[in-house]
DNA sequence: ATAATATATGAATACTTGCTCAACTATTCA
DNA sequence: TGAATAGTTGAGCAAGTATTCATATATTAT
């Protein structure tokens, strides 16, 4: 399974996405379902700063996108891909 | 999906084992089997203390374990979770 | 015992990240 | 139109990370 040093940089970079608590939570409220950044941000207890800034980082690895509706913003999982990674990964800390 | 703070930290520090394109290449190269430390080092073109740090935050995460054998120390995978994530992730990046 | 080899570790330093704050854009409401 | 609301963005700073270098430990060979 040899890895370029480009692909390396992009599968680190998708784990990087989801490499912060903040992420992460951002990811498990999303599961179930699509939501504002301001609903987010006050389930985080985070600002909305704070939130989106990390939803930036989010988009770029296409773990989310973005539905705009008047003024708000609703996130939601790109596609069922997140689900597994995120599902695996908690089954790892859980009963790894 | 309501994920605990010290969940969200745990999940968090196992994709942070993996956010790094040195680390994503350690796995890569440990895919095809098990291997000395001074092997990996060389295979990554990184020099043995760097790759040692690196192996450390993998040992913490369980993604690899360690078998010594006289002076040499032998890397594996952990268990084949990591190659789940691994190639998961891969598969996101390639055609996502 | 001493020397050589394989790896690990701690300190230092450069780089990256995550947040806050202030300023900005876009949309709705009055 | 002006004010309020929702979100984004950039600067700045504190905290964290990755590598290098020097040193330490463990094992083997002489």
């Amino acid at each position: 399974m040899k890895l370029t040093e480009l692909k390396a940089i992009q599968l680190a970079g998708l784990f990087s996405a989801l490499s912060g608590a903040s992420r992460v939570r951002i990811i498990s409220l999303l599961i179930e379902g699509e939501m504002s950044v301001s609903v987010l941000a006050e389930g985080l207890k985070m600002t909305e700063s704070a939130v989106s800034h990390q939803l930036r980082g989010l988009r770029q690895m296409r773990l989310v996108r973005a539905r705009k509706d008047g003024r708000q913003v609703f996130y939601m999982l790109d596609d069922d891909h997140v689900i597994k990674l995120y599902s695996m990964g908690l089954d790892h800390v859980e009963h790894g």
